[in-house]
Order: structure tokens, then C-alpha cells, then sequence
RNA sequence: CGGAGCAUGGCGCAGUCUGGUAGCGCACCUCGUUUGGGACGAGGGGGUCGCAGGUUCAAAUCCUGCUGCUCCGACCA
């Protein structure tokens, strides 16, 4: 991408209303724009994140065995009362009225919907299990929107929901989600540990909450500092491995940890002192097994072996990748910008032409780029006449993972500069390596 | 929902107390000089001062009502 062709509108000084170091930088860098509380538009360099980090999500989901498929924003008020959460959600629930005054709202959740497409379809346990998802924008109408897209009202958000015959099967289910939600974050570069978690309105009574842990986090958490060593499983895990997945589980679940609601200073006094950790956390992922308490009401009953029927057993996955765009910038910045993990950076390598204009910078700008686009490495070319030091600021500022500063100095003997944003690092390479190093 | 505050050009702000027809920095446009870490000079464009009433010869400024947004607390992907 030609910046002289892109949409970037960066802005020099911070707007008043950003707090948090996400929220400023996120506006600083022309990736979102606020068009009313806790309600963002994403601009082009912010999609381009939100789309990456979404395709991770959904590699891992796909590889643990979920299926993809799309919901709707708006329900039907119905569907709701037949759970009984129409009343029971409250205020957190947009409602309104379509031209018939029938009442629908904006989904902030879609355990009901999913029960009910499965009970229109699925008769018997031959069919189980069954992991459906899907990512969709939710709106939650929070009594303060703040941070940012950390905590807006209207969020992407990726659910899946299981179906087992009974609790046995449903563990697995549970397990499998842990699992990819494990690789998921790490990929991401980012270390979430699972924490035991209160439940809330979904209900149920297992449920993890990953924490990711940052200064700015919203919740207190206290965990055991292993926490920060263990392995996370490779890409080769079988999560048609029933014992292999418990195992993995075991070992992330076995040390202590806990947000404030669960926390149990006793319990958490016991551990060696080097190993007591308490800090604040962002929460990126939630997972619930819930057992009957939508199958049941709604009715979405399996016939077993035995021909018996009997609700089906459910939990439900969520992860917020708006807000991990959000939580990924607070664990990556510093004092000049964004500081992206390459996985999910809005593109991997700046091309800055330091003397826009010159021929020979031009040309050695145009032939690094046609190269790398050719190779199909993200790159944004810095092909706006500016001054350097605006350049260097901008792309900083963004925080694209390499950038190479082609000017007049390194060209006299044929090299650019290579530099790396993660560690400030740079060194002088041909045009050449450049290529070899961004493409190996 | 309790408490506090803000609203003046795209962004950051001054002007409001003490009413007199809107200003600064950045950004933007033109020309020139510049170009290895946010340049300089000259010229220029852009604002019914959040909205609606009221007081007054005259309102960004005083009064009343409304709306939007932010922050602190209680709640949550």
C-alpha cells in the first residue's frame, strides 16, 4: 500500500478524552474515530488489525474443531422470554421496537438463538458434538463506557457454544475451547492465564476468565508466578485426545489463580512469597459450561442410545478482538508508539523514502516495494513528501514491525537501513537482504 | 445510577468573572528555500462559539431549559 493512496489520518496531539495509553494511540494513529460513547468506527489501519487478530481466532477455533457460521445483531424479544433473560438482563440490554411494535433487541450475547437453531435441527446424540461460532458485533449498553473500544458498548466479539450429550463430553468441549484459547492469545504474543471466574449472567458453574496482565487492567487478579513459565501447547495438539487435553488443563489450572471476586487471600497466603503475584489484568476471553440452563427451558433435547430424550449439555466461548486490539497495544508500546507483534500488525515492513523525489531514492523505494508486494509481504511505502523526521515519527507511531529508511547516505553504497521497532535495532543491508530477510 | 467537569475552525487551547461583533499553536492550501529523527519564510482558506428560549441597543460572555461528551465511584467480553 501507497500511503500517498491510503486513508491515515494521524493526529499530532492526543485528544483530551484518551486516558489509557490503547485508547490515545489508537486515535493518534488514525485507527479508530468515536461517534458516540463507547461506540467507534474502525478506520482502515485499525481494520486491518481487528482483521488479523480475527483470523487467528478463527484458525484456532476451526482447528479445535468449531464451526464458523454468522448470527444476526437483532433478535427477537421472544427468544429471550422463553430463557427467561428478557427480564432478567436488564438495562445492559438494548431494546427497541420494530414498525410492527414488536419488541427486538441488539444481541449482547446469543446462547438463546444458538439453542434455538440447534433444537430446530439436532434430534440425537449421533450428531454430537457440535461446536458452532461465529464473530459478531454485540452491544452491551454499559453504564460507563470507558477506555476506549476496552470497554465499549458496542464490541466484535467471537462466541462459540458446545453441545454434549452429558457432562463428560461437555468437559471435553470445555477443554478443547481452553486449549485453543491458550494458542490462541499466544500467538498474539501475549500471556493470558487462566483464572477461575464468577459466571454472571450467563450462568453455570465452571467458567475461566484469561487475563492478560497490564497496569491498566480493569480487574484486581492474584495468581501463583509459574503462571508466567508454563508451556503452551504446539500446533500439534490432538484435541480428539480426551486424557491429552485433561492433562494440558490440569497443568494450567493446577497452580493458584484468581480474580477479586473469587479470590481467597487464605488460600493465596499459603503460596512462597516470591511466588505470590498479584496485578491488574484485562480480561480477553471467557469460557462457561453451563450443563441444561438453556436446553432446558428452551426445550433442545437429544435422544440418547437409550432412545431416552434429554437436554443437551452447553457451554459458551467468548473472546473480545476489539478489545484484544486494545489489550495487544497495552502490552506492546512505548514513548513513540505502537510497538505491533508481528502476527498481528497492520502491515509487517515500512518502505520510508527519505528524499521524496530524488530519483535515486524513488527508484530504489519502487524497486523494494514492487519486490516485496510481489512476494506478498504487507509493506506500506512512505511516498509522501515529508521530512524524515515526520516519517520516522508517523511510522513509529504506528508501530509497523520493520521499517527500511532508504535515503541518499546508505544508497552510495548500495545499502538501507533495517530497522526493527520491536527493539529499535537497526542495521545496514543491501536492498537485496532486505528482501531475503522479510521473505525467509 | 450518585458525585465532579467540559462543550469556541480538523486537533489542542485562550477569550466568559467585568456584554461591544472571535483569537493563538498545530494541521490544511499557494509560492519559495529546505530534506538522515516531528524545518523555515511569505501569503491564504476555514468557526451562525453544542442546541433552544430569555434579558439587553448589543450575548461566546448574563439567566432558564435541553443535549452530547469526559473523569471518580457502584456494575461487566
Amino acid at each position: 500500500m501507497r500511503l500517498s493512496r491510503f486513508f491515515l489520518p494521524i493526529l499530532r496531539e492526543t485528544p483530551k478524552e484518551a486516558e489509557i495509553a490503547s485508547h490515545r494511540l489508537m486515535l493518534r494513529a488514525g485507527m479508530i474515530r468515536q461517534e458516540a460513547a463507547g461506540i467507534y468506527a474502525f478506520l482502515p489501519l485499525g481494520l486491518r488489525v481487528l482483521q488479523k487478530i480475527c483470523q487467528i481466532v478463527r484458525e484456532e477455533q476451526d482447528r479445535s474443531g468449531a464451526i464458523e457460521m454468522l448470527m444476526p445483531t437483532i433478535q427477537s424479544a421472544d427468544l429471550w422470554r422463553e430463557s427467561g433473560r428478557y427480564d432478567d438482563y436488564g438495562k445492559e440490554m438494548l431494546r427497541i421496537k420494530d414498525r410492527h411494535e414488536r419488541d427486538m433487541l441488539y444481541g449482547p450475547t446469543n446462547e438463546e438463538m444458538i439453542t434455538e437453531i440447534f433444537r430446530a435441527y439436532v434430534r440425537s446424540y449421533k450428531d454430537l458434538p457440535l461446536n458452532l461460532y461465529h464473530i459478531q458485533w454485540k452491544f452491551r449498553d454499559e453504564v460507563r463506557p470507558r477506555f476506549g473500544l476496552m470497554r465499549g458498548r458496542e464490541f466484535l466479539m467471537k462466541d462459540a457454544y458446545s453441545f454434549d450429550v452429558d457432562l463428560a463430553g461437555a468437559t471435553h468441549a470445555y477443554n478443547r475451547m481452553f486449549v485453543a484459547y491458550l494458542r490462541t492469545f499466544a500467538r498474539m504474543g501475549l500471556r493470558a492465564i487462566p483464572m477461575v471466574a464468577d459466571t454472571g449472567p450467563i450462568g453455570g458453574n465452571l467458567s475461566h476468565e484469561f487475563i492478560i496482565l497490564a497496569s491498566t487492567g480493569e480487574s484486581e487478579v492474584y495468581c501463583h508466578r509459574d503462571y508466567l513459565d508454563v508451556e503452551v501447547p504446539g500446533e500439534g495438539v490432538d484435541f480428539d485426545d480426551v486424557a491429552g487435553l485433561q492433562k494440558i488443563v490440569d497443568q494450567w489450572t493446577g497452580l493458584y489463580a484468581a480474580t477479586s471476586e473469587k479470590h481467597d487471600a487464605g488460600v493465596f497466603a499459603k503460596l512462597p512469597p516470591d511466588k505470590q503475584m498479584s496485578a491488574r489484568g484485562i480480561e480477553v476471553g471467557h469460557i462457561f459450561y453451563f450443563g441444561t440452563k438453556y436446553s432446558e427451558p428452551m426445550k433442545a433435547v437429544v435422544a440418547g442410545p437409550d432412545g431416552v430424550e434429554r437436554p443437551v449439555h452447553m457451554g459458551s466461548y467468548g473472546i473480545g478482538p476489539s478489545r484484544l486490539v486494545a489489550a495487544i497495544i497495552e502490552a506492546f508500546h512505548d514513548d513513540a508508539g505502537i510497538k505491533w507483534p508481528e502476527a498481528v500488525a497492520p502491515f509487517r515492513v515500512a518502505v520510508l523514502n527519505l528524499k521524496q523525489g530524488s530519483p535515486d531514492t524513488d527508484a530504489a523505494c519502487e524497486r523494494l516495494y514492487g519486490a516485496l508486494m510481489q512476494k506478498g509481504v504487507d509493506t506500506l511505502y512512505h511516498d509522501l513528501d515529508e521530512r524524515p523526521g515526520s516519517k520516522f515519527a508517523a511510522m513509529d507511531l504506528i508501530g509497523i514491525p520493520w521499517q527500511v529508511v532508504v535515503g541518499p547516505k546508505g544508497l552510495a553504497e548500495g545499502k538501507v537501513e533495517l530497522k526493527r521497532r520491536l527493539d529499535g535495532s537497526r542495521e545496514l543491508v543491501t536492498p537485496e537482504e532486505v528482501i531475503a530477510r522479510l521473505t525467509s
